[in-house]
RNA sequence: GCGCCAAUAGCUCAGCAGGAUAGAGCAACUGCCUUCUAAGCAGUAGGUCAGGGGUUCGAAUCCCUUUUGGCGUGCCA
């Protein structure tokens, strides 16, 4: 589980530091300083692979010039038996380190090594995660924000449990409550329209007005008749929404497996009501002082935990809000089952509660560390039709459902569309993202894997082999394109570092994008067929590791990789 | 009003725990298939990094401020 980079940054600090020890003993730099700062991976390859700014972060302490204090660094620095071949000074005191070739070699060895499971590493020690996301209120079909959400909760999952971590994908599930009860009185008065005409029934003003609502009443009335038309309405709308929730959550699990996604658990929030848990916790909060009663409802202080109003726990009708739900969830996901770290990923809609909630989670009486409770706050999506941004409404019906957007869209290029930057607003431009052509920039990925398989075939039936690497001299890749494509699949253990750590999955869709663009010119500047065997072992070694590399990263992304296109 | 997120090429977006000359894709234009997949490659052109201050050796990146846009500020979830 070697990262490669990190080993050459790390070994950079070594050798400055010992070059530093002794420049100080030789009484050419001031002693007792410390030497650190960044080191970095220049855009510019003139100016090495690696850059070292350690002289300039120095320059204060040590009074005298940046230049000064690198020149005397690597006047006394030893590149002997380490990854670098040299090094330079330039610009306003950078230090310049070149990669041997031994550097190459330990990462495509790394590579096929670690196959399939190349780019994982051990940042997070097996600490368990819970990622909740989707979490689509059962009233009704997924919309694109929900796709959106979707994908990503699922690809960050995917980063973190190669990022070391024990990784559970949750659904919660918002069974109960007002919009339950909405919900049932949607579907009643869909029902008796159909049994009395829909004149002689008015829809409730805030219901539900989606076909799926009409759908729902449909069935029941296949199903049952007008049996329950002269029964009371609370017994009806029990009985309309027994059925028509498993109905719906079932749906819910088939659309979003043709996603590609699972869930470890769909929890449901009427266990919560149904064992006394929600009661039990809000409780808590009134025997430690939290909360006040004003108007006849139950009120938590949460201004004196920080957060900019108080809220309401428990309704004058006798009722808990979602917001004493939320609290007794969140109380149960560490609480009970002990989480070491929660991962809410919400729509920008939800962020005001976001801040509030975080709020809230510090209040001690409840038991949770706060600092262990993240959200993955997502931007809105923009729908856009012919340049026209089309709006989008649950309660109209007039919204794309996941599941409509999947009849027109595959399930490749949404999951790779769909896996943006959370944190800046995703047009989503239909016109585009239904075309199955190379403006579909996931189409470009997939064909250099297709391409490296393909190339491997023809290979193999010359009679060649894809030779462990013991039978490789890595040597022989000197060229530009070759060297460029190592580096960038160096890359792929850091990446997900970084992915993990700023719970940005949509790094892996660029750096794969990159991955296949210096394979498809490395393809194009260096032949392998019918070139002499040596060099041919080696580039084609080459590509069957661009190959594990690009497979790799699909995998997370959720996408296939075709071998033909 | 207050809070959060954003503003970078004609369009969609990277780059943001400060680093050297700000990148890619699309659109436009020019080349490259008798040799491993042209869904590809090479090249040309395109910028006041929204405006203004500040911090320092150095700012698209950090801080302040103004402007513009999105979202929130329910006894909805």
């Amino acid at each position: 589980m070697a990262n490669m980079i990190e080993a050459a940054k790390k070994q950079i600090d070594e050798l400055v530091n010992a070059a530093y020890k002794t420049a100080a003993d030789k009484g050419k730099l001031p002693s007792g300083c410390t030497l650190k700062g960044t080191v970095e991976i220049p855009k510019d390859t003139s100016h090495g692979d690696y850059a070292c700014g350690y002289a300039m972060a120095a320059a204060r302490d040590m009074k005298m010039p940046p230049r000064k204090i690198a020149e005397a660094l690597a006047e006394e620095i030893r590149l002997e038996n380490s990854f670098f071949e040299s090094v330079s000074i330039a610009g306003a005191g950078f230090m310049n380190f070149k990669l041997s070739h031994k550097w190459y070699e330990e990462v495509l060895k790394e590579i096929e090594a670690e196959g399939d499971s190349y780019g994982n590493i051990d940042e997070g020690h097996g600490e368990r995660v819970m990622v909740e996301f989707v979490s689509a209120n059962p009233t009704g079909p997924m919309t694109i924000g929900n796709a959106r959400g979707g994908v990503l909760g699922d690809t960050l999952a995917s980063v973190l449990e190669r990022a070391g971590y024990n990784v559970w994908r949750e659904f919660y599930v918002n069974d109960a409550g007002n919009q339950v009860d909405l919900f049932g009185k949607s579907i009643e008065a869909r029902y008796l329209q159909i049994c009395l005409g829909e004149d002689a029934v008015e829809f409730p003003d805030n219901g539900y007005h989606g076909d799926d609502i009409k759908d729902l009443a449909r069935m029941i009335y296949e199903k049952d008749g007008d049996k329950y038309v002269n029964v009371e309405s609370e017994e009806r709308r029990k009985a309309f929404t027994d059925f028509a929730l498993p109905y719906n959550i079932a749906l819910m699990k088939k659309h979003l497996e043709r996603y590609r996604i699972k869930f470890d658990e769909w929890f449901l929030e009427s266990s919560l009501h149904k064992s006394g848990y929600v009661a039990e916790t809000v409780k808590l909060l009134e025997d430690n002082g939290y909360t006040y009663e004003k108007d006849g409802a139950l009120w938590l202080k949460n201004t004196e935990l920080g957060a900019d109003k108080d809220e309401v726990l428990r309704r004058a009708n006798g009722f808990y809000t979602y917001y004493a739900v939320d609290i007794a969830y969140h109380r149960n996901k560490f609480v009970e089952r002990g989480f070491d770290r929660v991962i809410d990923v919400w729509g920008a809609d939800h962020h005001g509660h976001s801040i509030r909630f975080k709020a809230t989670m510090g209040a001690k009486a409840l038991g949770i560390d706060k600092d262990k409770l993240d959200f993955l706050i997502m931007q809105m999506v923009r729908l856009v039709r012919d340049g026209e941004t089309v709006k989008v409404s649950k309660r109209t019906g007039k919204a794309l459902t996941l599941n409509d957007l999947l009849d027109e869209i595959s399930v490749d290029a949404c999951r790779f569309f769909f896996n943006a930057k959370p944190d800046t607003h995703l047009e989503f431009d239909l016109d585009l993202a239904v075309r199955q052509d190379s403006e579909n920039p996931v189409y470009y990925v997939q064909y250099a894997h297709a391409r490296i398989c393909s190339l491997i075939a023809t290979l193999l039936a010359d009679g060649n082999a894809v030779k462990p690497m013991a039978g490789i001299d890595a040597g022989r890749l000197t060229a530009p394109e070759e060297i460029d494509l190592i580096k960038q699949l160096s890359l792929l253990p850091e990446e997900i570092r970084l992915a993990a750590r700023d719970y940005d999955p949509s790094r892996i869709n660029r750096y794969v994008c990159e991955v296949a663009a210096r394979f498809h010119r490395f393809y194009n500047a260096c032949h392998i067929r019918g070139e002499e065997q040596e060099l041919l072992d080696a580039r084609l070694k080459l590509a069957d590791s661009a190959r594990t590399v690009i497979k790799n990263c699909l995998t997370i992304v959720g996408v296939t990789a075709p071998e033909k296109m």
